[in-house]
DNA sequence: TCCGCCTTATACCGATCAGTATAAATGGGG
DNA sequence: CCCCATTTATACTGATCGGTATAAGGCGGA
């Protein structure tokens, strides 16, 4: 991976993770980057392609650091909760405007393009991680309460991007709401 | 309210509500709509006005409907479970194609924008109505809960967005836990 | 009949869109 | 020194963007 390569990707990530796709044109991204027009073109031969580019590294960075602090736990309950304190840490940065495969999602009407394949991948991906994890608690429906939890993440994540008022406090309420839940192994 | 204004308001929300708001030319709304392009400008003077005339119309009918279905039950549990009918039934709309607020606010990036405005006033409204009915339920945590309870519903929404492949059974497990919270009156 | 309003059609504006063409400048390795 | 790939700058394409200008029809009420 050249380094110009690099810098495209990482000036087109924060563009469309701020204003969307379609609001972000080509020449923007290429006066963020400070490359010139053909470079961009060479590697990137579409904007749709750098799209989908941007949302597999998307997807693979938030994959590494999620499992990484999954792997920090030993017990499957105390791994869940890292994945809640990962989406925790995330919400106070800087430039948090939303999920980008969310935001991909409400953009793209295309059901079968490649930029919604990813979306759902990610999502895919999380869930099932959740999933077994929550098998690992015994929980018995562990397929439908992960998707519940997921439902709660995300819906934290799209009210955060909306009001930009903290949602700690809401956090902490819905991990006590689940680990409840798992200890209670009703389900 | 004229004819003609009803008919570009109805084909923007079409064509909004499913390729989001940059895609969509203020060109294809008129062809949609039937109507010449300065009876357009005449009612809407610009794009983003037309975009802050149909959210407001959209948020109206949204609280009209869901008003009439809580109206109907008697017991303040009832009535929360409406509110997770209604959305369920939506969810069965031909045209679904996810939350007009949220999609809006994944697109603006304008913070202090009327149309981030007009949805943060949407979500607030429900999330005030769910609040009162979860005070009525005497749960004690009813503003933290009643968020928590908005976040799943905007998360099962932008999931079913996303997969299109019925969330009907999280629906019901969603509200079973939620009923359940309220029974056990625990917060 | 004629007034006044609504609507229509069509042509146009400058700006921006994604993407291409051409060719000069750069810089490291042999 | 030259080779060769990378990167650069600039100009350009046709299409579409949001929005405007001009002017002619349509039609109900007085």
């Amino acid at each position: 991976m050249k380094d110009k390569q690099v810098d495209i990707l990482e000036a087109a990530t924060k563009l469309f993770s701020r204003y969307g796709y379609h609001a972000v044109g080509v020449d923007r991204i290429i006066a963020d980057s400070g490359v010139a027009k053909m470079t961009f073109y060479k590697y990137f031969p579409s904007k749709e392609n750098l799209i989908e580019s941007v949302l597999e590294r998307r997807d693979k960075h938030i994959r590494d650091t999620i499992n990484i602090g999954v792997a920090k736990r030993r017990t499957p309950n105390t791994k869940i909760k890292a994945i809640f304190e990962w989406y925790e840490n995330w919400f106070e940065t800087k430039d948090f405007y939303g999920c980008m495969f969310i935001k991909a999602s409400e953009e793209s009407p295309d059901i079968a393009s490649k930029i919604m394949a990813i979306s759902k991948g990610h999502k895919l991906w999380l869930k099932d991680l959740i999933s077994h994890l929550l098998e690992d608690c015994s929980i018995k429906s562990h397929e439908q309460m992960a998707i519940h939890v997921l439902a709660i993440l995300d819906g934290l994540t799209v009210r955060e991007n909306l009001f930009k008022e903290g949602v700690k406090n809401e956090m902490k309420f819905a991990w006590r709401y689940v680990e409840e839940t798992i200890n209670r192994k009703i389900d």
